[in-house]
DNA sequence: TCAAAAGTGTTATCCTTACACCCATGT
DNA sequence: ACATGGGTGTAAGGATAACACTTTTGA
């Protein structure tokens, strides 16, 4: 109890956002900047809203704890102090900032939605095949995490797919570019990304966190397309709408959105009394 | 860049086993003791298994991190130095030390099987109310949260019951007896444990952990009885053998359990191949 | 023979999926 | 007229929940 280990320690947020195909993220890093570590749990997370929303200019929705890890500083050649990084993932509708970039971008595989993602999907888990040889262990883990042998596709695997990638080295370690440049080194950025996208798809399974993805008003066909680039799927669009309206997820704003071509779509806001019980987990469209 | 902020890090361990009727814990404080503090985030993790493996004896099966908070130190009073501490959650089938406290003690109103807990829950949703008073933010926390007012009980709503419990004022926030001597002082011990609760009971629904807490081989009363335990919830026999073996889940060893009354029941032991898609969240059978 | 626990069969109900179809608006 | 997207009905299939029932052991 009398020497106290200390280590640097600073925080890093995954901020999402919605762009037109594909989720837009920010990696925002708070080091010694604003003196906003201190009290429990919850006031650490609220003092970092506050600061990103600050720096940022947008405003935070859903804010949830990634995962905490340590890491051998680079600078420092001989004395290797870890350094501990705490990881939060946050979602705001409009971000005023423009550095900002594509996140299947850095997993093209994630998307399945497009052609050229299935493609190099296919290509992925034909030579993570031999890369398996015939060591039954290394098989289960990738017939588990790329729906295979009868097993179903499960969009939140992210991270399970990642590591397999980057254990057959069929992704680069260090990937050729980074989010963005002041962003410091992390030795491994896309993994953090992974599990941010991850956690992203649980939750708007699971909770109402996607409408903090979307500006107050709204179509079904907004929703669904947001639920669609978040899951990297097509869904069914009558059975989705169901799935929303049964739940009493939105109500009707009385207003109509004229501005894409065919039959004008009422627009809706969210309903917050609802969101205690939200499930959009449902009405997928089979791959393929 | 140049200055570095240094915080004291700690790692604090929930190890859970089972105990007759109760999960049992402890918890593990690692600082300054061995150097293990090094590597990303799988090593960080492997190096702590290893040292709680070393110090209590047992072998540990699953494991995860649960969250990092920051605290006030305690013990300086001008300087406050926020204290950052990183906590996982392990399992084991077998802990040969005996210092460890039962759970449900520290929230025995999780335990829906007991009568003691069931009339506490109750004595606690009638004041909880009156607490909530007009304000409708209040209770609709209050009714997802306990299950009211047609929504279903969650039993992995673990952290939103206790931190109502806490804000209202009925449990205390101090408790009177901490888990064990030897931890330091955390300002809110049960909000750890209340984590750790819910994430047990999340991962155990949707993953194959809880025969992380079995012997290898058990009868499925035994599997049934683990589950029941973790959820605080009795389950549905006939339907639960069902959704086991459906799962081919288990296997026959070929031998007997002869040790409690009536028919002997077969041994069974887990079968690692069909854990990928495992599912133990049904069958449980109605409150009250 | 009875208690205690292991097991099996079957049905009602609900959720998810899939398919077919009609409605409203701009060009 | 027709393309485009909005919106409704309904039936098949599967999973869950609930009930009734038989089997095997020890006391």
């Amino acid at each position: 109890m009398t020497h106290k280990t200390l280590y640097p320690t600073d925080i890093i947020t995954v901020l999402i956002t919605l762009g037109e195909t594909s989720p837009q993220l920010m990696l925002l890093h708070h080091d010694q900047n604003s003196p906003s570590l201190e009290g429990n749990h919850y006031s650490l997370q609220r003092s970092l809203r506050h600061w990103v929303e600050t720096l940022t200019g947008c405003s935070i929705g859903y804010m949830e704890q990634l995962y905490t890890f340590a890491e051998p500083q680079k600078g420092g050649s001989s004395t290797t102090t870890p350094h501990i990084h705490i990881t939060y993932l946050a979602l705001t509708n409009h971000l005023p900032l423009s550095c900002h970039s594509h996140l299947y971008r850095h997993f093209p595989w994630e998307d399945r939605r497009s052609k050229s993602g299935n493609q190099q999907l296919e290509n992925f888990i034909a030579r993570i095949r031999l890369w398996a040889d015939e060591r039954t262990e290394r098989q289960s883990r990738i017939a588990t995490a790329f729906g295979l042998d009868g097993l179903p596709w499960d969009d939140t695997r992210v991270l399970e797919r990642y590591e397999l990638l980057w254990e057959s080295g069929l992704v680069p370690r260090i990937p050729n570019e980074h989010v963005d440049a002041n962003t410091p080194n992390l030795r491994d950025e896309r993994r953090l990304l992974a599990t941010a996208l991850a956690r992203l798809r649980t939750r708007i399974r699971y909770s109402s966190a996607i409408f903090d993805l979307l500006p107050p008003s709204f179509t079904l066909l907004h929703l669904q397309q947001a639920m669609e680039t978040l899951s990297g799927r097509f869904m069914h669009k009558p059975n989705f709408r169901r799935l929303v309206l049964h739940q009493k997820l939105v109500e009707e704003t009385g207003r109509q959105d004229n501005s894409a071509p065919g039959r004008p779509a009422k627009l809706y806001r969210f309903c917050p009394s609802a969101a205690a019980s939200c499930y959009l987990g449902a009405a997928f469209l089979p791959l393929e």
